[in-house]
DNA sequence: AATCTCACATACGGTACGTATGTCAATCCG
DNA sequence: CGGATTGACATACGTACCGTATGTGAGATT
């Protein structure tokens, strides 16, 4: 056996505890998972997790951290293709859909704000706000938007989404709500487009 | 002195033990609430609790539907006086305006999701969320706005003034973040209204 | 090769929840 | 009117879990 390096290890462990949160937190909720069973699952103890992310809420934080980077990531790919305002229009729609994902839903949208505050001042940035508010600013400079204040459009489209998402979620039939909810939300995102003059 | 009715005496816990239960899952969150210090506080113990509330949970859920009608009656006192679309627009901006108080914020909009689930399906059956539906549909039925989905509209709406009043309660500045945060609110609503012919 | 470092394990204390059991006043009934 | 009964609440207990303090051994350093 090559000789293992030590943050080689390190390393491969910090992502097996994350990869085991990533289950755990989505299938019992932050508060409901023990750390004990997170950590026997890798076979590592308490001790590693708490070397490592400092605390329960330090390993939250970096679970979410990965996983917003990774709906950034398919948000800006869904809008990369289009136009800017049909690349916003996508990018909701895409995020929408990704809630429906239940690692998304339980620990980004419900217990990332509860345990760790407000999304906007997480270490993590919220990579999905950053994206959508640089979407609209550039929409907004071009004249296709309403001169309307950045962040809060960004936080209202995001918000609406997020919303739909978890109502897509809880519904019996998700995939025949899912196209209500996309509808619905485009329709109301056409009313920050400047008006025809 | 009177002989204390039996069920009287009873209500007087139970409504003793919600109002400090609102202080405290406000002021430190649902998790991080002791059962033990909240019964104390009122000169009970946590037997009275488990009698009446069945468990933690319980409680929150009691605590929950208490504000939430508060918060409903408040949105329709807003939207009463006003014409319906008038009337949406301000509930809409009520909506923001009350998420500022932070026993609305931490603990229907954080911790109710996270620990009691979706809000539509709460027992307290979520009374904001009827009241927006009832004034969509209104306004659909006689074409001020666009046929969209009137459940789909109506939590768009919430969510996006939830996420406004979120960030608004964050911000360094909430007085002046505010009126932002409800011009966008409110220009993001004309997107569903129906187009002129 | 001896020493050191540090990633992780082990052991402990404290706290909080939920339940099982006890108790006493308010109610009911003969 | 007084004993039996109910039930709202207190008390006591077991369990689970978090965070920390301390130990340890494999890899790094010299």
């Amino acid at each position: 056996m090559a000789p293992k390096r030590r943050i080689e290890t390190m390393e491969e462990n910090r992502a097996k505890l994350i990869s085991a949160a990533r289950k755990a937190f989505a299938e019992k909720g932050f508060a409901a998972a023990s750390m004990d069973e997170l950590t026997a699952d890798v076979g590592l103890t308490r001790g590693a997790l708490y070397h490592s992310f400092g605390d329960k809420k330090g390993l939250l934080a970096a679970v979410v951290a990965q996983i917003d980077g990774e709906m950034a990531g398919r948000a800006q790919e869904a809008g990369a293709a289009k136009g800017d305002w049909e690349g916003l229009l996508a990018e909701g729609a895409a995020y929408i859909a990704m809630a429906l994902d239940p690692e998304v839903q339980r620990i980004v949208l419900l217990d990332g704000p509860a345990f760790l505050g407000d999304p906007s001042q997480w270490p993590s940035q919220n990579v999905c706000l950053e994206v959508t508010k640089q979407a609209v600013a550039r929409l907004v400079s071009e004249g296709t938007l309403a001169p309307v204040d950045v962040e809060a459009a960004a936080r209202l489209l995001n918000g609406a989404a997020l919303n739909a998402a978890l109502w897509v979620a809880a519904s019996e039939e998700p995939q025949s709500v899912l196209p209500k909810a996309v509808e619905a939300f485009q329709l109301m995102a056409t009313g920050l487009l400047a008006k025809r003059s």
